[in-house]
DNA sequence: AGTTTTAATGAAGCGAGGCTTTGTATTTTC
DNA sequence: GAAAATACAAAGCCTCGCTTCATTAAAACT
């Protein structure tokens, strides 16, 4: 199964945290379903690109900082 | 129409030049067809996750790396 | 200029995976 | 212990990533 997925997933969590915000809020800041956050998040499926400039938006950062992760 | 994609296409196809190496190099390295390494260039369609790895593999950067460009 | 290599483009098709809905269970938080 | 938040499952939809094949255009090289 490919990391990254999961990676992308916990940064996606940690950065949420950080934020103080829930899943459902996430979900509904980025056009997604709290399911789809919760898959997302623990690595079930990566989300399109479309979703993932959603997703940095939401989070109010740039999209490389999903991606900025310990290898 | 999703800037992001267009974005990550360029910087694929940056990376890809500063190697000195061609699509169809491109594409055999990360098990492409050299009509999706162009496909994904111009930003016609993002790659999945499973493929965003394997373009970093066979680029020899970090994923973050294919992220990083001027928003 | 002519030839070869590289890249673009189009059409058509397939399969998988992203996403949803619904419902239930589990975990976390207060 | 109740309420909120998250996990998990099953089923289904359908877009989109990717392929194959074929043609054209552009770049590079001699």
């Amino acid at each position: 199964m490919s990391t990254l997925k999961i990676q992308f997933g916990q940064q996606v969590r940690e950065l949420r945290r950080v934020q103080g915000i829930t899943q459902e809020h996430l979900a509904n800041a980025a056009g997604l379903t709290t399911e789809s956050i919760s898959n997302i998040e623990r690595g079930i499926f990566g989300p399109r690109f479309e979703n993932i400039e959603k997703l940095a938006q939401a989070l109010n950062v740039d999209v490389k900082n999903l991606f900025e992760f310990d290898n």
